[in-house]
DNA sequence: TCGATGTGCAACTAGACGATTGCACATCAC
DNA sequence: GTGATGTGCAATCGTCTAGTTGCACATCGA
């Protein structure tokens, strides 16, 4: 499986109850019918979120008996959360850069195209 | 405005539109019309990609002109990369946590409830 | 002044999405 | 064995959303 683009990511981020799922993961894997014992939404729907988040590498399943458990997968988050860092820097140095631009407009003025 | 919670920040990061209109407003401020000319979609759908981004804070508008010209937020981003970022810190030392008690099970018993 | 350009608002459409119910099948415990 | 529990797949439904077109109005430049 591939690493999945931003928008993927941040779209199986979007959604309050794969949140609360998330969460509850944090606290120690658990399988889709505890989820939907302790969460108020159907036992598929659940599923359905968990493939989500399967799907871009937010949680990972695990067999055990007649049971799949699912695990958080914490380095994932952390990952997604560097590449938001960099580009949230790279418009802020550009941004810093264009106001001192304006500062000293007629020290080194841009070529016209 | 108060700050927006995290599903509705990445809701907003979700859509591969939005994240190129973000990448051009990274290059320097430009308009709804501008934006509409450079990419394949209408201005009123910029425009609505645009509303959604400044109600998270991600971009903001200012009147030049007869022209509302639109800036990125590169702070917006970092806040919420350090947000995630603690968050899956957390699930990652509690993951680690629960490891090395299933590795020494007989040392420290856990209370039980 | 007048055309060109930019903005705002409204109505509409097609598709995605979250959630449900129902059923079939596997597996564990007594 | 038998009931209880867990999983998988399919069909369905209502809502949200990204996109469109159309029109009215403001503003800039020649």
């Amino acid at each position: 499986m591939s690493v999945p683009d931003l928008p993927t990511m941040c779209a199986a981020l979007s959604d309050p109850t794969r949140w609360e799922i998330l969460t509850r993961l944090g606290q120690g894997a658990m399988s889709a019918s505890a989820l939907a014992r302790v969460l108020p939404v159907s036992r598929q729907a659940i599923g359905k979120h968990l493939e989500v988040l399967r799907e871009v590498g937010l949680v990972e399943s695990e067999q055990r008996g007649r049971e799949v458990v699912y695990l958080v997968v914490g380095a994932r988050l952390s990952s997604l959360a560097r590449e938001l860092d960099r580009i949230g820097r790279s418009w802020e140095t550009r941004l810093l850069r264009i106001k001192q631009l304006a500062e000293q407009p007629d020290q080194d003025p841009p070529p016209r195209p």
